[in-house]
DNA sequence: CGCGTGATTGAAACCCTTCAAGTTTAGTGG
DNA sequence: CCACTAAACTTGAAGGGTTTCAATCACGCG
Protein backbone atom coordinates (compact mmCIF):
# COMPACT_ATOMS: atom_id res chain seq x y z
CA UNK A 1 0.00 0.00 0.00
CA UNK A 2 1.08 3.52 -0.99
CA UNK A 3 0.53 4.62 2.72
CA UNK A 4 2.61 1.92 4.14
CA UNK A 5 5.53 3.49 1.94
CA UNK A 6 4.52 6.74 2.77
CA UNK A 7 4.73 6.25 6.55
CA UNK A 8 8.35 4.37 5.54
CA UNK A 9 9.69 6.99 3.93
CA UNK A 10 8.66 9.87 6.57
CA UNK A 11 10.34 7.86 9.47
CA UNK A 12 13.42 6.61 7.79
CA UNK A 13 14.01 9.75 5.65
CA UNK A 14 12.29 12.49 7.32
CA UNK A 15 9.98 13.71 3.85
CA UNK A 16 7.41 16.34 4.91
CA UNK A 17 4.03 15.16 3.72
CA UNK A 18 4.57 18.04 1.03
CA UNK A 19 7.82 16.33 -0.59
CA UNK A 20 5.53 12.93 -0.47
CA UNK A 21 2.93 14.86 -2.21
CA UNK A 22 5.45 15.84 -5.29
CA UNK A 23 6.76 12.22 -5.51
CA UNK A 24 3.34 10.25 -5.20
CA UNK A 25 2.05 10.62 -8.65
CA UNK A 26 5.32 8.73 -9.93
CA UNK A 27 4.37 5.57 -7.79
CA UNK A 28 3.15 2.47 -8.76
CA UNK A 29 1.34 -0.45 -7.12
CA UNK A 30 1.70 -3.87 -8.69
CA UNK A 31 0.86 -7.67 -7.55
CA UNK A 32 3.48 -10.07 -7.70
CA UNK A 33 2.05 -13.98 -7.34
CA UNK A 34 4.90 -16.37 -5.89
CA UNK A 35 7.09 -17.81 -8.31
CA UNK A 36 6.93 -14.72 -11.05
CA UNK A 37 10.05 -13.17 -12.35
CA UNK A 38 10.31 -9.58 -12.27
CA UNK A 39 13.71 -9.27 -13.79
CA UNK A 40 15.83 -11.74 -15.70
CA UNK A 41 19.65 -11.12 -16.63
CA UNK A 42 20.98 -9.42 -19.23
CA UNK A 43 18.38 -7.56 -19.46
CA UNK A 44 18.21 -3.63 -18.34
CA UNK A 45 16.74 -3.21 -15.02
CA UNK A 46 14.51 -0.16 -15.49
CA UNK A 47 12.46 -0.17 -12.03
CA UNK A 48 13.50 -0.30 -8.32
CA UNK A 49 11.10 -2.22 -6.05
CA UNK A 50 9.93 -1.15 -1.96
CA UNK A 51 8.52 -4.43 -1.05
CA UNK A 52 5.49 -3.86 0.49
CA UNK A 53 4.56 -6.88 1.88
CA UNK A 54 5.82 -10.83 0.52
CA UNK A 55 9.13 -11.39 -0.19
CA UNK A 56 11.66 -11.28 -3.35
CA UNK A 57 14.58 -12.22 -4.23
CA UNK A 58 17.41 -11.96 -6.67
CA UNK A 59 20.20 -14.18 -7.65
CA UNK A 60 22.29 -15.31 -10.58
CA UNK A 61 22.87 -18.48 -12.48
CA UNK A 62 26.12 -19.84 -13.23
CA UNK A 63 27.62 -21.54 -16.92
CA UNK A 64 26.15 -24.76 -14.98
CA UNK A 65 23.14 -23.23 -14.28
CA UNK A 66 22.70 -23.53 -10.92
CA UNK A 67 21.33 -20.72 -8.84
CA UNK A 68 23.15 -18.45 -6.42
CA UNK A 69 21.24 -16.37 -3.97
CA UNK A 70 21.95 -12.93 -3.65
CA UNK A 71 19.67 -10.97 -1.40
CA UNK A 72 16.57 -11.66 0.12
CA UNK A 73 14.07 -8.38 0.58
CA UNK A 74 11.25 -9.19 2.97
CA UNK A 75 9.10 -6.14 3.71
CA UNK A 76 10.26 -2.81 4.04
CA UNK A 77 13.17 -3.81 2.21
CA UNK A 78 14.68 -2.43 -1.55
CA UNK A 79 15.57 -4.56 -4.29
CA UNK A 80 16.85 -4.02 -7.93
CA UNK A 81 19.63 -4.08 -9.95
CA UNK A 82 20.88 -0.50 -9.39
CA UNK A 83 23.78 -0.96 -11.33
CA UNK A 84 22.14 -1.77 -14.60
CA UNK A 85 18.76 0.59 -13.00
CA UNK A 86 21.71 3.73 -13.12
CA UNK A 87 23.87 3.03 -16.25
CA UNK A 88 21.81 1.03 -18.47
CA UNK A 89 24.05 -2.00 -18.01
CA UNK A 90 22.97 -5.72 -18.48
CA UNK A 91 21.40 -6.85 -15.02
CA UNK A 92 23.36 -9.34 -13.19
CA UNK A 93 20.79 -11.71 -11.92
CA UNK A 94 17.35 -12.38 -11.26
CA UNK A 95 14.30 -10.96 -9.43
CA UNK A 96 11.46 -13.36 -8.80
CA UNK A 97 8.72 -13.61 -5.53
CA UNK A 98 9.51 -16.22 -3.01
CA UNK A 99 5.17 -15.39 -1.85
CA UNK A 100 2.66 -13.91 -3.40
CA UNK A 101 4.18 -9.67 -2.92
CA UNK A 102 2.55 -6.32 -3.29
CA UNK A 103 5.47 -4.39 -4.54
CA UNK A 104 5.80 -0.30 -5.10
CA UNK A 105 7.50 0.47 -8.53
CA UNK A 106 9.57 3.32 -8.80
CA UNK A 107 10.96 4.03 -12.11
CA UNK A 108 13.34 6.67 -13.48
CA UNK A 109 10.54 9.49 -13.39
CA UNK A 110 10.29 8.54 -9.59
CA UNK A 111 14.16 9.49 -9.37
CA UNK A 112 13.76 12.40 -11.14
CA UNK A 113 11.36 13.77 -9.10
CA UNK A 114 13.45 12.58 -5.83
CA UNK A 115 16.30 14.21 -7.05
CA UNK A 116 15.69 17.53 -5.62
CA UNK A 117 14.25 16.35 -2.70
CA UNK A 118 17.56 16.35 -0.12
CA UNK A 119 16.41 14.42 2.73
CA UNK A 120 15.55 12.10 -0.28
CA UNK A 121 19.12 11.95 -1.22
CA UNK A 122 20.27 11.79 1.69
CA UNK A 123 18.62 8.29 2.47
CA UNK A 124 19.38 6.73 -0.66
CA UNK A 125 22.92 7.05 0.05
CA UNK A 126 22.70 6.66 3.70
CA UNK A 127 20.86 2.95 2.16
CA UNK A 128 23.76 2.40 -0.26
CA UNK A 129 26.09 2.66 2.55
CA UNK A 130 24.35 0.12 4.40
CA UNK A 131 24.69 -2.44 1.34
CA UNK A 132 28.33 -1.82 1.16
CA UNK A 133 28.67 -2.58 5.08
CA UNK A 134 26.56 -5.62 4.60
CA UNK A 135 28.33 -7.04 1.67
CA UNK A 136 31.52 -6.36 3.11
CA UNK A 137 30.22 -8.25 5.69
CA UNK A 138 29.33 -11.31 4.24
CA UNK A 139 32.27 -11.11 2.25
CA UNK A 140 34.26 -11.95 5.68
CA UNK A 141 32.36 -14.69 6.50
CA UNK A 142 32.45 -16.14 3.34
CA UNK A 143 36.08 -15.94 3.17
CA UNK A 144 36.54 -16.53 7.02
CA UNK A 145 33.80 -18.74 8.21
CA UNK A 146 32.65 -22.18 8.05
CA UNK A 147 29.61 -23.54 6.86
CA UNK A 148 28.08 -23.97 10.30
CA UNK A 149 29.26 -20.67 11.30
CA UNK A 150 27.76 -18.73 8.15
CA UNK A 151 24.38 -20.42 8.79
CA UNK A 152 24.59 -19.54 12.57
CA UNK A 153 25.42 -15.61 11.61
CA UNK A 154 22.07 -16.03 8.87
CA UNK A 155 19.56 -17.38 11.58
CA UNK A 156 20.84 -14.79 14.23
CA UNK A 157 20.46 -11.84 11.30
CA UNK A 158 17.56 -12.83 9.80
CA UNK A 159 15.27 -14.84 11.94
CA UNK A 160 12.20 -13.96 10.44
CA UNK A 161 13.42 -15.45 7.28
CA UNK A 162 13.70 -18.79 8.61
CA UNK A 163 10.36 -20.43 8.27
CA UNK A 164 9.65 -18.54 5.30
CA UNK A 165 12.78 -19.04 2.61
CA UNK A 166 12.54 -23.16 1.64
CA UNK A 167 15.62 -24.53 2.91
CA UNK A 168 17.40 -25.39 -0.35
CA UNK A 169 17.15 -21.43 -0.61
CA UNK A 170 19.11 -20.61 2.79
CA UNK A 171 22.07 -22.84 1.44
CA UNK A 172 22.30 -21.40 -1.92
CA UNK A 173 22.40 -17.77 -0.18
CA UNK A 174 25.12 -19.20 2.30
CA UNK A 175 27.06 -20.82 -0.50
CA UNK A 176 26.68 -24.68 0.54
CA UNK A 177 24.64 -27.44 -0.99
CA UNK A 178 20.95 -28.13 0.97
CA UNK A 179 22.41 -31.27 1.79
CA UNK A 180 25.34 -29.54 3.64
CA UNK A 181 22.85 -27.42 4.74
CA UNK A 182 20.52 -30.16 6.15
CA UNK A 183 23.45 -31.80 8.00
CA UNK A 184 24.78 -28.25 9.40
CA UNK A 185 21.38 -28.05 11.03
CA UNK A 186 21.40 -31.63 12.70
CA UNK A 187 24.53 -31.39 13.91
CA UNK A 188 23.00 -28.05 15.69
CA UNK A 189 19.99 -29.87 16.67
CA UNK A 190 21.93 -32.66 18.05
CA UNK A 191 24.31 -29.96 20.37
CA UNK A 192 20.52 -28.56 20.83
CA UNK A 193 21.89 -24.93 19.83
CA UNK A 194 19.13 -22.18 20.71
CA UNK A 195 19.88 -18.76 18.62
CA UNK A 196 21.01 -16.32 20.60
CA UNK A 197 18.64 -13.66 20.09
CA UNK B 1 50.29 14.96 -5.91
CA UNK B 2 47.43 17.38 -5.84
CA UNK B 3 47.80 17.68 -9.58
CA UNK B 4 47.27 13.95 -9.92
CA UNK B 5 44.26 14.69 -8.11
CA UNK B 6 42.89 17.53 -9.84
CA UNK B 7 42.88 15.56 -12.90
CA UNK B 8 41.17 12.25 -11.83
CA UNK B 9 38.34 14.41 -10.73
CA UNK B 10 38.12 16.72 -13.96
CA UNK B 11 38.02 13.24 -16.21
CA UNK B 12 36.17 11.15 -13.99
CA UNK B 13 33.57 13.77 -12.30
CA UNK B 14 33.75 16.65 -14.76
CA UNK B 15 34.79 19.27 -11.82
CA UNK B 16 35.70 22.55 -13.02
CA UNK B 17 38.66 24.60 -12.80
CA UNK B 18 36.60 27.05 -10.06
CA UNK B 19 34.95 24.02 -8.34
CA UNK B 20 38.43 22.58 -7.79
CA UNK B 21 39.56 25.82 -6.49
CA UNK B 22 36.93 26.07 -3.81
CA UNK B 23 37.91 22.13 -2.71
CA UNK B 24 42.13 22.78 -2.75
CA UNK B 25 41.98 24.32 1.12
CA UNK B 26 40.64 20.85 2.66
CA UNK B 27 43.11 18.82 0.57
CA UNK B 28 45.48 17.17 2.74
CA UNK B 29 48.80 14.85 1.04
CA UNK B 30 50.45 12.53 3.17
CA UNK B 31 53.29 9.77 2.82
CA UNK B 32 52.77 6.42 4.23
CA UNK B 33 56.15 3.87 4.44
CA UNK B 34 55.20 0.32 3.76
CA UNK B 35 54.19 -1.67 6.33
CA UNK B 36 52.41 1.60 8.56
CA UNK B 37 48.76 1.49 9.37
CA UNK B 38 45.90 3.90 8.88
CA UNK B 39 43.23 2.66 10.44
CA UNK B 40 42.85 -0.54 13.31
CA UNK B 41 39.75 -2.41 13.64
CA UNK B 42 37.17 -0.34 16.08
CA UNK B 43 38.63 2.72 16.05
CA UNK B 44 36.53 5.39 14.42
CA UNK B 45 37.55 6.35 10.47
CA UNK B 46 37.47 9.92 10.37
CA UNK B 47 39.23 10.08 6.73
CA UNK B 48 38.88 8.82 3.07
CA UNK B 49 41.79 8.52 1.14
CA UNK B 50 42.54 8.64 -2.74
CA UNK B 51 45.65 6.65 -3.58
CA UNK B 52 47.99 8.56 -5.93
CA UNK B 53 51.01 6.24 -5.63
CA UNK B 54 51.35 3.34 -4.04
CA UNK B 55 48.64 0.21 -2.93
CA UNK B 56 46.83 -0.29 0.59
CA UNK B 57 44.72 -2.61 2.09
CA UNK B 58 42.01 -3.54 3.76
CA UNK B 59 41.79 -5.85 5.39
CA UNK B 60 39.76 -7.80 8.87
CA UNK B 61 40.85 -10.26 11.49
CA UNK B 62 39.00 -13.14 12.87
CA UNK B 63 38.71 -13.98 16.17
CA UNK B 64 41.18 -16.75 15.51
CA UNK B 65 43.44 -13.87 14.55
CA UNK B 66 44.07 -14.60 11.09
CA UNK B 67 43.51 -11.60 8.16
CA UNK B 68 41.16 -11.79 5.31
CA UNK B 69 41.97 -8.79 2.65
CA UNK B 70 38.58 -6.65 1.69
CA UNK B 71 40.36 -4.97 -0.46
CA UNK B 72 43.06 -3.57 -2.25
CA UNK B 73 43.64 0.16 -3.67
CA UNK B 74 46.22 1.18 -5.72
CA UNK B 75 46.65 4.21 -7.82
CA UNK B 76 43.30 6.06 -8.34
CA UNK B 77 41.62 4.17 -5.77
CA UNK B 78 39.43 5.55 -3.23
CA UNK B 79 39.81 3.29 0.32
CA UNK B 80 38.44 4.30 3.53
CA UNK B 81 35.26 2.69 5.78
CA UNK B 82 32.93 4.29 4.84
CA UNK B 83 30.22 3.31 6.75
CA UNK B 84 32.43 4.15 10.34
CA UNK B 85 33.24 7.65 8.37
CA UNK B 86 29.64 8.75 7.52
CA UNK B 87 28.16 7.35 11.07
CA UNK B 88 30.87 7.54 13.46
CA UNK B 89 30.28 4.02 14.09
CA UNK B 90 33.82 1.52 15.06
CA UNK B 91 36.03 0.41 11.78
CA UNK B 92 34.99 -3.30 10.42
CA UNK B 93 38.82 -3.63 9.09
CA UNK B 94 42.32 -2.22 9.46
CA UNK B 95 44.20 -0.37 6.44
CA UNK B 96 47.60 -0.58 5.90
CA UNK B 97 50.41 0.42 3.65
CA UNK B 98 51.38 -2.87 1.21
CA UNK B 99 54.03 -0.46 -0.97
CA UNK B 100 55.18 3.17 -0.26
CA UNK B 101 52.53 5.42 -0.52
CA UNK B 102 51.18 8.69 -1.44
CA UNK B 103 47.65 9.36 -0.53
CA UNK B 104 45.58 12.52 -0.65
CA UNK B 105 43.58 12.53 2.65
CA UNK B 106 39.86 13.91 2.70
CA UNK B 107 38.20 15.05 5.99
CA UNK B 108 34.79 15.63 6.73
CA UNK B 109 34.83 19.34 6.02
CA UNK B 110 36.60 18.62 2.37
CA UNK B 111 32.94 16.36 1.95
CA UNK B 112 30.94 19.32 3.33
CA UNK B 113 32.61 21.38 0.92
CA UNK B 114 32.14 18.94 -1.88
CA UNK B 115 28.32 18.12 -1.05
CA UNK B 116 27.38 21.89 -2.69
CA UNK B 117 28.87 20.57 -6.31
CA UNK B 118 26.49 18.76 -8.24
CA UNK B 119 29.33 16.88 -10.16
CA UNK B 120 30.93 15.64 -7.24
CA UNK B 121 27.94 14.31 -5.40
CA UNK B 122 26.93 12.15 -8.52
CA UNK B 123 30.19 11.02 -8.78
CA UNK B 124 30.34 10.01 -5.70
CA UNK B 125 27.01 8.15 -5.84
CA UNK B 126 28.04 6.34 -8.59
CA UNK B 127 31.21 5.62 -7.46
CA UNK B 128 29.49 3.93 -4.46
CA UNK B 129 27.21 2.17 -7.26
CA UNK B 130 29.97 0.43 -8.53
CA UNK B 131 31.06 -0.71 -5.34
CA UNK B 132 27.94 -2.50 -5.34
CA UNK B 133 28.82 -3.95 -7.69
CA UNK B 134 31.90 -5.33 -7.39
CA UNK B 135 31.14 -7.04 -4.15
CA UNK B 136 27.94 -8.41 -5.44
CA UNK B 137 30.43 -9.95 -8.20
CA UNK B 138 32.90 -11.07 -5.27
CA UNK B 139 30.06 -12.87 -3.34
CA UNK B 140 28.86 -14.74 -6.24
CA UNK B 141 32.27 -15.69 -7.06
CA UNK B 142 32.91 -16.62 -3.69
CA UNK B 143 28.87 -18.53 -3.38
CA UNK B 144 29.71 -20.72 -6.79
CA UNK B 145 33.57 -20.90 -7.67
CA UNK B 146 36.67 -23.01 -7.02
CA UNK B 147 39.47 -21.61 -5.62
CA UNK B 148 41.27 -21.89 -9.44
CA UNK B 149 38.37 -19.98 -10.84
CA UNK B 150 38.30 -17.66 -8.17
CA UNK B 151 41.97 -17.14 -8.92
CA UNK B 152 41.42 -16.96 -12.67
CA UNK B 153 39.02 -14.28 -12.26
CA UNK B 154 41.66 -12.50 -9.74
CA UNK B 155 44.29 -12.22 -12.71
CA UNK B 156 42.53 -11.23 -15.20
CA UNK B 157 40.80 -8.67 -13.50
CA UNK B 158 44.15 -6.98 -11.41
CA UNK B 159 46.74 -8.10 -13.85
CA UNK B 160 48.57 -5.16 -12.58
CA UNK B 161 48.55 -6.17 -8.93
CA UNK B 162 50.04 -9.94 -9.49
CA UNK B 163 53.04 -8.91 -9.05
CA UNK B 164 53.12 -6.26 -6.14
CA UNK B 165 51.18 -8.05 -3.86
CA UNK B 166 52.42 -11.08 -1.63
CA UNK B 167 51.14 -14.06 -2.80
CA UNK B 168 49.83 -14.94 0.93
CA UNK B 169 47.61 -11.85 0.48
CA UNK B 170 46.43 -12.56 -2.93
CA UNK B 171 45.46 -16.30 -0.83
CA UNK B 172 43.81 -14.07 1.91
CA UNK B 173 41.63 -12.06 -0.98
CA UNK B 174 40.45 -15.11 -2.60
CA UNK B 175 39.61 -16.74 0.79
CA UNK B 176 42.23 -20.22 0.58
CA UNK B 177 45.17 -20.99 2.40
CA UNK B 178 48.88 -19.68 0.84
CA UNK B 179 49.76 -23.59 -0.08
CA UNK B 180 46.54 -23.55 -2.00
CA UNK B 181 46.82 -20.78 -3.77
CA UNK B 182 50.53 -22.27 -4.34
CA UNK B 183 48.72 -25.53 -5.76
CA UNK B 184 46.29 -24.12 -7.57
CA UNK B 185 49.34 -21.59 -9.59
CA UNK B 186 51.06 -24.95 -9.92
CA UNK B 187 48.22 -26.73 -11.72
CA UNK B 188 47.64 -23.78 -14.04
CA UNK B 189 51.22 -23.71 -14.94
CA UNK B 190 51.56 -27.39 -15.72
CA UNK B 191 48.31 -26.95 -17.77
CA UNK B 192 50.40 -23.69 -19.58
CA UNK B 193 47.28 -21.26 -17.99
CA UNK B 194 47.81 -17.82 -19.78
CA UNK B 195 45.52 -15.47 -18.99
CA UNK B 196 43.35 -14.34 -21.68
CA UNK B 197 44.03 -10.20 -21.55
C1' DC C 1 -4.76 -41.11 -4.24
C1' DG C 2 -0.57 -40.08 -6.58
C1' DC C 3 2.64 -36.95 -8.08
C1' DG C 4 6.27 -33.50 -7.42
C1' DT C 5 9.00 -30.85 -4.60
C1' DG C 6 11.74 -30.33 -0.61
C1' DA C 7 14.27 -32.42 3.20
C1' DT C 8 17.06 -36.15 5.02
C1' DT C 9 20.52 -39.75 5.16
C1' DG C 10 24.47 -42.69 3.68
C1' DA C 11 28.77 -43.72 1.25
C1' DA C 12 32.35 -42.40 -1.68
C1' DA C 13 34.99 -38.86 -3.83
C1' DC C 14 37.03 -34.48 -3.91
C1' DC C 15 38.77 -30.08 -2.68
C1' DC C 16 41.00 -27.65 0.49
C1' DT C 17 43.30 -27.22 5.00
C1' DT C 18 46.60 -28.35 8.36
C1' DC C 19 51.04 -29.38 9.90
C1' DA C 20 55.70 -30.07 9.03
C1' DA C 21 59.70 -29.73 6.39
C1' DG C 22 62.29 -27.84 2.86
C1' DT C 23 63.60 -24.18 -0.61
C1' DT C 24 63.79 -19.69 -2.34
C1' DT C 25 63.65 -14.79 -1.94
C1' DA C 26 64.30 -10.38 0.06
C1' DG C 27 65.95 -7.30 3.35
C1' DT C 28 69.54 -5.85 6.78
C1' DG C 29 73.77 -5.02 9.02
C1' DG C 30 78.56 -5.78 8.91
C1' DC D 1 78.71 -6.30 -1.57
C1' DC D 2 78.53 -10.30 0.90
C1' DA D 3 76.60 -12.98 4.74
C1' DC D 4 72.97 -13.80 7.53
C1' DT D 5 68.34 -13.98 8.86
C1' DA D 6 63.52 -13.72 8.45
C1' DA D 7 59.81 -13.98 5.54
C1' DA D 8 57.65 -15.90 1.60
C1' DC D 9 56.86 -19.66 -1.21
C1' DT D 10 56.82 -24.63 -2.25
C1' DT D 11 56.02 -29.47 -1.48
C1' DG D 12 54.33 -33.68 0.82
C1' DA D 13 51.21 -36.49 3.63
C1' DA D 14 47.29 -36.82 6.47
C1' DG D 15 42.86 -35.20 7.85
C1' DG D 16 38.50 -32.63 7.70
C1' DG D 17 34.73 -30.40 5.70
C1' DT D 18 31.73 -30.34 1.67
C1' DT D 19 30.08 -32.14 -2.45
C1' DT D 20 28.18 -35.59 -5.23
C1' DC D 21 25.15 -39.20 -6.27
C1' DA D 22 21.59 -42.12 -5.00
C1' DA D 23 17.99 -43.65 -2.22
C1' DT D 24 14.40 -42.70 1.08
C1' DC D 25 11.11 -40.04 3.59
C1' DA D 26 7.67 -36.20 4.35
C1' DC D 27 4.46 -33.17 2.80
C1' DG D 28 1.10 -30.35 0.07
C1' DC D 29 -1.72 -30.01 -3.79
C1' DG D 30 -4.28 -31.26 -7.85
Amino acid sequence: MITDFKKYLQQKAGISDADFDKLEPALLTKQISKGAVLLRQDEVCSEVYFISSGLLRAYTVDNAGKEHVIQFAPENWWLSDRNSFLFNEPALFFIDAIEDTEIIVLTHSFFDLAGNITKFTEFNTKALHNQVRQHQQRISLLIGASAEERYIDFVERYPNLLLRVPQWMIASYLGITPESLSRVRKELARRNFKPTK
